[in-house]
DNA sequence: CCGGCGAACTTAATCGTTTAAGGAATGATG
DNA sequence: CATCATTCCTTAAACGATTAAGTTCGCCGG
């Protein structure tokens, strides 16, 4: 196929041990020997052969990714997370490797030799990631994950804590008396850690929680019935901190059936920013997880981690900001 | 690390040779010995060396997956076609590779070997797609690729023109003189496809286009200007075909303001269906792409072409239905 | 004049696998 | 009994890179 080493060796009258030291900067050639093989190999277009070094080096520069079985089909999220992930390793020598994930049965399918993971919300209830945690090799994980899985070499996280609390705070000021939370899903940390949260808050501010679990399957008609119900009460829930990918739009067009809107005494914030909620009519407030950004800094920690001499005695910890984007009046 | 090929036979007092002839199913072995290979194989939990293998055979057994650079962001679309790859190679012994897509300057960057190329979406203005046709290596493209391009080894896509037929015609019957399109891009050829087939219908029912071009960024009050106009003019267009992803929610909500709706006179139709035309209220028909089946069938057809003996005479080309799902009264 | 030393290479081993070529044992055939 | 094919295995050579361990050669110091 392509140039080899010896290829160019041969072409330049000398051992492919010397072009190889040359090229890789190692001592043993001299500085003139060395100019010439540089020019030789740009001339004859060569590239190294990653297959012939990743035997020889036991590195084959290539990070599995993997996203969990479940959710990805409903989320805009996950798309921009990949975005960055591809775009956090352009900048380095690694290369992501899309893993199948596993269904129920917990195997994770048979995949070339990579030297690490990137794990996308690692979920509770996803066996495949449990599997890659106990192979002992470098994981990054995208949001922590349950404390019955091995520890991770690294966590990208946001900071969840401090955007329930803004967005709370938020439909306060829109004129919520008793603001609602709306989960979609609660095997990620992320939503345990939102709802948890949310408690805290309500205690701290004497309101009594509201919280209304769906799921992304459901109908119009049941979540409209759920809606009615907390919108009923003695108290009623006057404001929506809705904390799933794709869903407050959902909400919007429902309460409008209702005769509640964003605009209209109904304040809404999203847990997760996208385009959707930017140009919605009316937009709506949300928190900017900045999925793009959780990949590049997943990917540039992975690149790091596996240049280090070995594990961290901790995992690493990044945490991101998770700003509140207002919009509307 | 693992258990290698040497490890086995020595264990077993026989040659490495013997070992992978016994596993590989190859003739030269007696089928006692293949079944106690088998045996100790399984015990010490052997798995063959894809790096070693990929040496030998200079066949890597993974596929790069290239996404155009520009569009992903507004994409739920490109989540599921993602998703249906990984799945379509699940089955095979390949595995997608996620290379980094090319930006202005047109140099795919440098990337671990790989037997072929799946290119989403080629559009004329993304460089890298061009590169990589360029190449030579088996590409499967899901879309056609403009006619300046190489042609791939393969092609798998949607009835476009079916698709504009069978919306306008589900516009007319909505209660549409005079159907719109409304276009997001123009640089894919699915798009230039669907423009195309609109202006044939026109010529056909004597209507007079009315074409309304957005861009993905463009602000509400633009988009909304653009709406105006159309539907102030003498013989106003009352229909629209929304052909791009995620956008009818927002035209929908915007011509809300000017007090048009779905189910109020003005039909919509969304060229890429998603949860979110379910799910809106009121729901909006749309015509079902299928971007997970998309990448399943892309998947799978690359795994045949890398079995067969070697490039079609011409682009094998698998056309999938994408049939209008009616919502709504 | 010779031992020793560093510079600049080359040789050879290695990573894990596949496969062509070679060889020993067995059985059949003339 | 010699010949020959067949079966079942071993040996050895790749694939393309890196690197430890030689091998020259010139040069300096004693």
């Amino acid at each position: 196929m392509g140039t080899t080493l010896k290829d160019l060796a041969g072409h330049l009258g000398i051992s492919a041990a010397a072009v190889s030291m040359a090229l890789n900067g190692k001592p043993g050639v001299s500085e003139q020997t060395r100019e010439e093989v540089r020019r030789a190999a740009e001339e004859l277009g060569y590239r190294p052969n990653r297959t012939g070094q990743a035997l020889r080096l036991s590195r084959t520069n290539t990070i599995g990714v993997y996203f969990p079985s479940t959710v990805m089909e409903y989320s805009l999220y996950f798309a921009e997370i990949m975005r960055g992930i591809v775009a956090g390793f352009a900048d380095t020598e690694l290369s992501p490797l899309l893993l199948p994930s596993a269904g129920e049965t917990g195997l994770v399918r048979d995949f070339p030799e990579v030297d690490g993971f990137v794990v996308v919300e690692p979920h509770s209830d996803d066996l495949g990631m449990f599997e890659l945690l106990r192979s002992g090799r470098p994981t990054v994980c995208i949001d922590p994950p349950p404390a019955s899985a091995e520890a991770p070499w690294g966590v990208v996280e946001a900071d969840a804590p401090a955007a329930t609390r803004d967005s709370l705070r938020h439909l306060v000021a829109r004129g919520a008396a008793r603001p609602g939370l709306l989960t979609i899903e609660s095997v990620s940390e992320w939503s345990r850690t939102i709802e948890a949260s949310y408690r805290d808050w309500c205690v701290e501010h004497g309101v009594d929680p509201a919280i209304i679990a769906i799921t992304a399957r459901q109908s119009n008609e049941e979540i409209l019935e759920l809606l009615e119900r907390e919108l009923g009460a003695p108290v009623p829930c006057d404001g929506l901190f809705v904390a799933g990918d794709a869903v407050a739009p959902r909400i919007a067009g429902l309460l409008r059936t209702i005769g509640r809107s964003p605009d209209g005494g109904f304040p809404l914030v999203s847990g997760v920013d996208s385009t959707m909620m930017e140009f919605h009519t009316p937009p709506i407030s949300a928190i900017d997880l900045n999925p793009y950004g959780y990949g590049v800094h997943a990917a540039r920690m992975m690149a790091v981690l596996l240049h280090e001499s070995g594990r961290p005695a901790e995992p690493r910890i990044e945490r991101l900001p998770a700003p509140l984007v207002v919009r509307g009046t």
